[in-house]
DNA sequence: TTCTTAGATAAGAATGATTCCTATATAAGA
DNA sequence: TCTTATATAGGAATCATTCTTATCTAAGAA
């Protein structure tokens, strides 16, 4: 997905962030790569035309956005964390062999779930979100 | 859950695995640990009574492992990777704070899923696998 | 039982991901 | 414009994990 300047802009200033150069540029790379990047691959997209970001920079401002529920952190089987900024509720759909995630919207799901833990409250536990991790594989997996 | 020497040594052969006392000892520690414990865990509760070990072995071993289906990789916010050696199907309650995990066993929801996705098909993907993250915090806290 | 060898391990170096440190720079409110 | 709390650059340090190679051993064969 695909975010105007300005769009970027008022997502970190209502995150209560300053808004920074460095900061629009990860924002916007999270955005525009799409598919849960790591942060080596933002730094990459970044470096293209700002040369100058420093990798620790790229660390930092992930955690805050995290922090502030701009983005999420996605881990995988493999050792790099991946990034989010799809803040809607999905799924996500995984492969192992591919290392490829994609995401999956499914409201109906959604109200099932929520409705099955309304009625089965778990002990001593608050439920602040539910995700499911599909796994298995994609049939046109180019292997 | 705390299992006896013999029926460590029969997993292992079981996965066809050859019965080393390296692979027994890391099977016995991810079984008694229990809580999903992350490789210097089970590192750490080794060496106690087998100081020898080397670290590089504990990873390949928890790979083979995780390869022949007797261990699962349990994936957190957190940058280290957890082991589990509970193979029956259930879930996982997780507090991002405490980076406490928690099993979460549920044939009802588990039913209810799969009969969803029988339905419902994923185009293009087989599913081998659903686990729910459900995210939250744990009431009892020491915070 | 002993022999054989494919496969496993020790030890520690190497790598890759992430965090930390601190001097400098800057966003944004006064 | 000034002020200052906060952010960044640059690079060292740390942490998790993988790799390399010489040595060792489990387990089937003789």
């Amino acid at each position: 997905m695909k975010l105007s300047s300005e769009q970027i802009k008022q997502k970190l200033k209502d995150a209560g962030l300053r808004v920074t150069p460095q900061r629009h540029a990860i924002l916007e790379a999270v955005y525009t790569l799409g598919n849960h990047p790591s942060a080596e691959q933002v730094i990459d997209f970044i470096r293209v035309r700002y040369p100058g970001i420093a990798t620790g920079t790229v660390y930092n401002v992930l955690d805050v956005m995290v922090e502030s529920g701009l983005v999420k952190r996605v881990k995988t089987d493999k050792d790099a964390m991946r990034y989010d900024a799809i803040m809607n509720r999905h799924h996500h759909i995984y492969c192992a062999e591919s290392d490829r995630i994609e995401d999956y919207f499914d409201e109906e799901l959604d109200e099932l779930l929520q409705a099955y833990f309304r009625k089965k409250k778990l002990q001593d536990f608050k439920i602040e979100d539910i995700i499911l991790q599909i796994k298995g594989n994609f049939n046109d997996n180019s292997e």
